[in-house]
Order: structure tokens, then sequence, then C-alpha cells
DNA sequence: AAAAATGTTGACCGATCGTGCAGAAATCAT
DNA sequence: ATGATTTCTGCACGATCGGTCAACATTTTT
């Protein structure tokens, strides 16, 4: 029992480096182009050895996915009927684009599911994201009934948030390019929170007279 | 000479084939999964015969890629410091949207490309994609110092009429989920542009005080 | 009509894939 | 200490991959 703990330990550190490693070798080479292999390889362990903790690469995949999608879900949070809207929304997307930067493999990972019509997570859309997304649509459309909020569509708010967040984290290496070639600063990434939440807060904003 | 015509046309009508499906299989399947064999099923023909006309999968995917990049690059045409700005914009932001419903698999082609950093297309963002960008800067630029629009980030408006335009071709899957699983109308796609326009021409527009 | 060029196809190659499996190694419970 | 359990790893398998090539069919040129 005093020793148990050891193997238990052992247990998670390695599956937790495998996660790692196969959620940026996934984002880098997609579902079919990721190697189990190459995951091992980028975990340090026998090809072997991953197969052991995870059986198979989809059911690793689904691991990989699982977690993005928890973390994402989390970050909306702040979004309730109670909450100041803008300030909500901002919260939001300042949240986000923090998990643009900190997990952009998981970011990728999901992009390139959904486009690839998520032949492996599908049950996840139609069950816990369709529910979710229902939820937040029902606060946005309150805060419009109150008279808090310009009456927007609620459900293309909700896209275009997603849409312009996850693009920093999917699409990070054109924009690296477009800059020069070097990554985003600190300084840079506190602009473009600022400018993605003008940007898209003035649409929901109701703008007074003067 | 008068026969010539002939193999030409076959030759386009088949190049043709080939394309459309490899557009489409690339997107689906990313350039990893992608299979020639999968491809060449998609268009009727033998695997041996999409290497006779492409040579290597790589030089079938860069014609893919160049097709989607030049048609983009058009829609942009009214972005000119002569032009309405909004109207402009929302020109470009509808032109956008018809071809995220029209051409969804180059789109997606695209994004799982830039996710992957580029390795076939690079030198496409380093030498066009750059140039082109700047040059569409300078324009709204030159529209926020004549007074015509709000002091944004061009940049970042660039960078999010991208997000949110190519999200609805990218994204389509998921969107349709949360649709009850039935692909958006006619409407709903009118919806759709207006919705885009309204949310970001807001942060644009400037504001009058009424 | 004959020669040349172009188009078409199936067979084949070496490489890599996901996964099953046997057995060695390490750790655990007793 | 010893047997049970868990962890680890090399090897082998059938399948599929991108690409080559030679044989064959068709079209174009002379």
């Amino acid at each position: 029992m005093a020793t148990k703990g050891i193997q238990s330990r052992n247990r998670q550190e390695i599956t937790g480096r495998i996660l790692t490693a196969a959620e940026r070798v996934f984002a880098e080479f997609g579902y079919a182009g990721a190697s189990i292999s190459r995951i091992a390889a980028e975990a340090g362990i026998p090809k072997s050895n991953v197969v052991y903790y995870f059986e198979t690469k989809e059911l690793l995949y689904r691991r990989v996915v699982g977690e993005i999608f928890d973390i994402w879900r989390a970050a909306a949070d702040s979004i309730t009927v109670d909450n100041d809207p803008i300030r909500a929304l901002g919260d939001y997307i300042d949240t986000k684009l923090d998990l643009a930067r900190t997990r952009p493999f998981g970011s990728k990972v999901w992009a390139n599911e959904i486009i690839q019509r998520a032949p492996i997570v599908q049950d996840y859309l139609e069950d816990e994201l369709r529910s979710w997304t229902e939820d937040r649509i029902v606060v946005i459309e309150a805060w419009i009934e109150r008279g808090k909020i310009r009456p927007i569509s609620a459900r293309h708010l909700l896209y275009a948030i997603w849409a312009t967040t996850q693009h920093y984290a999917d699409f990070t290496h054109q924009i690296t390019t477009l800059n020069e070639g070097v990554e985003l600063t600190n300084r840079q990434w506190e602009d473009t929170k600022n400018a993605v939440k003008d940007l898209l807060l003035s649409g929901v904003q109701i703008h007074g007279d003067g």
C-alpha cells in the first residue's frame, strides 16, 4: 500500500508525456498522418509502450480531443445571465486567446477533426457541444431581451468569437510569417486581445448618443 | 492540327476531374491521409493515370492549393482606397462567404496546410500572401487617415474577416451539427452574411450621435 | 501507311503503417 | 523469499502507401 503510489505516479507521468506528445503530433500531421511511432519518439519511449497505455491510436486521439474540449468549455464559465455582457464576453475572448497561445496544438487537433467531419468525435458534437451551445445562446438572448446589448444574432456572435480566437491558434504559422517570420511578442498578444475585443464587442455594445 | 484539339480537350477534362477529386480528398483526409488511389477512385480512373498527369502527390497538391489562393485573392479586388470602406469590406465578406459555400474543400485544404505549418506552400506565404496583405493594410490605413472609418487595427480586421468567413467553410460540419444536423438553407446563408457584416462592420463604422 | 508521340493500365517495389503477441523486467502483495 | 501482477519491449503480420516501369492502346505527325 505504501509503495502503490509509486507506480501510480509513474503511470500518470508517462501517460501525461504521451498525451502531450500526441497533442503535438496529431496537430502537426493530422489523424492519418500522425504515427504511433512518431508520438512514441516524441515522448522518448518505445512504440509498444504507447499502445500499452492507450490500446489503440483512436483511443489516444479521443483522450487528446476530450482534453481540449473540456478546457474550452470551462473558458466560458463567465457567460451567465447575471454577469455584465461586455465584461463576460471580454473575459471569454481573453481566456480563449490565452488558450490559443498556451494550447495551440489542442486547438489544431480540434480544427483538423472538424474539417474532416468529426469521424472520431461526432458523439461529442451531438451530445455535449450542442447542449452547451444552446445554453450560451439562451444567456445571450436573455441579455438582449433585457436591453443590455444590441439585438445581434447570438449564434453568429458565438461563431465569430470561436472563429477569431481559434484563428490565432490554428493559423499561428500564417500570422507568424506575416509578422516577418517572428512569433508574436507579449505586447503583440495584448494588442491582439484588445483588437479582437474592440472589433467584436463594438457590434454588441449599445452605442450611446455621443 | 484539326484533331489536335481533341486530345487537349480530353486532357483538360481529365485533369479537371482529378483536381476536383483531389481538392475533396485532400480536404477530407489531410495531405498525409489522402492517398493517390483514393483520389483516382473519386475521379473514376486508375491510380497510374493520376501520376501520369501530375507526376507526384506533392505537385498535385500544390496545384490544388494554388487554385484556392488565386480565387481568394481575386475576392478582395474591391478593397481599394477610392471605394467606400463599408461597401468594399461588405462585398469582400459577402464574396468570401459565397466561396465558403461553393468552394469549402479548397478552404479546408488551405486550413490543413497552415495548421501543419505550410510544409509544402511556405513560398506562397512569404512571396505572394505577404505582399498582398501589406497592400490591403495600406488601403485600410488610408481609410483611417481620411477619417472614413474608426481607427481600428487594419491587420486584425483582416484576420477577423478571414477567420469568420473561412470558419463557415472549415467548420461546416460543426455548424451543420449545431443546426440539428441539416445544412444551412439559402435563407440561413443570407442571415449569416448579414450577421457577420453587422458584427464586424459595427466595429469599423464611425458611429453617429443618434 | 508507317513512324512518332501521347495516353492508359496493371504489376511490382521498398517503406511504413497499426496492432497482436510472447516474454523479459520490474513492482507488488503475501 | 516467492508467487502474482503490472510494466515494458522487440518482433512479426497483413495492409496500404507513393512511385516506377514495361506493355499496350490511341492519336498525331510525316
